[in-house]
DNA sequence: TTTTGTATTGAATAATCATTCAATTTTTAT
DNA sequence: ATAAAAATTGAATGATTATTCAATACAAAA
């Protein structure tokens, strides 16, 4: 019966394109759905509902439900990275102005929303059991852990800062961003994302004292 | 048959003490099952086996599952109150070495350990979707916040600081013991407790700078 | 058009689990 | 000791859910 059926590439190497299109509306799916009612409840009948495709396919297309979660969280630490790599990517910026740029990325309201918060949370909560969850998390810190630290190093030979190592600023950050997002998560109110941007900003400016752009 | 049963007291108002005993046992139980197999995969089955009655009983204790897991959560935060608040009402001692022992507090072992940590996070996970979790969680954070900035203004107007409110360094405070907890979890050989404590004494040691109780 | 192969459906299956409750054991009062 | 009350059991129930798969729809090839 009635099928909302994407126009096909011509043909030969078939598809990439419509098998992608079910692919990402069930990964798209699957996030929506923890977000709006959490990993406990989410189901693959919710996730198949959402993305318009039966309950039988859903689980077909990616062999079973934890493949499914797996592959969203795949999708999420890949969606993240991409955000913050581009930065460390930029070319002629100085150090400090990168690194506002990574707190203004981190607080941004593409990363820092309560949606993608509680997704990230949700599948916290599982990495003690789920060694596979805990593999893509952990993959995602090193990188960016290593690039941070590579910066906040180029930061401390400018502003020759000797204070603090730049794995222990790296690291504060890090546990801040992480403690200010489940902050965001429990009190929207108080916690803007302007708010919290602006504590992150102001603890720069403590180790940095004299750099102003951090006010 | 074998039951391993507590003595009883006298009699007249029966109980609060063997009531307690089932209670407090299922209770740990639950904490134990959800650190152990994550609260997805905690059954109440599970978690009668662990206190050893049985399945019946254990839902009949608490009337549902979802009672039991608020109960839990409700017990572990308190808990941690006690742990807390036990040192904000530390008499003749000062300030510097109050907010030191707070830290010490939240890093010791009894408290930052994988496994108390895993359930709290499991419970967070949740609270977007139980506003029952959700109104035990922020209970605890405001009185906690409350006491912490009563404390830091204190500080703050020794040290002559004033560069960061009270509410800005408790807030940070705050946000870096979550995310340290959280990193305690994913990677418990590098974020070891000395570790995690040192970094936050830095921090305290970057905004006194005079201070060399925190280094 | 007809045939063939692939994508998708949705109903059936089997497993898991919270909850119920009649039966049993244990405790208390007489 | 006996009866009444309370605590506890564990098997049955019904709901939920991931997974399977035969049937169908669809697209491509002939």
């Amino acid at each position: 019966m009635m099928k909302a059926l994407v126009n096909k590439k011509s043909s030969e190497q078939a598809s990439e394109t419509e098998i992608s299109v079910n692919h990402q509306k069930l990964i798209d799916a699957t996030i929506e759905t923890i977000a709006k009612r959490g990993l406990a409840d989410t189901t693959i009948a919710h996730v198949a509902k959402r993305a318009k495709v039966s309950q039988g396919y859903a689980n077909f297309r990616f062999n079973s439900k934890d493949n499914l979660l797996i592959s969203s969280l795949q999708y999420l630490s890949d969606e993240y990275k991409k955000s913050w790599q581009k930065i460390f990517e930029e070319k002629n910026i100085d150090p400090i102005d990168r690194i506002i740029r990574i707190i203004q990325n981190d607080f941004s309201s593409k990363i820092a929303n309560r949606n993608k918060i509680s997704v990230w949370i949700a599948f916290y909560s599982e990495v003690k059991f789920r060694p596979s969850y805990l593999a893509i998390c952990q993959r995602q810190d090193e990188i960016y852990s290593q690039q941070m630290e590579k910066l906040v190093s180029e930061i401390n030979n400018i502003a020759n800062q000797k204070e603090f190592t730049p794995k222990e600023i790296s690291e504060t950050y890090h546990s801040m961003v992480d403690g200010l997002w489940q902050r965001i998560l429990f009190d929207p109110k108080i916690y803007t994302n302007e708010f919290c941007k602006n504590l992150v900003l102001k603890y720069f400016k403590s180790i940095y004292v004299n750099e102003d752009r951090f006010a």
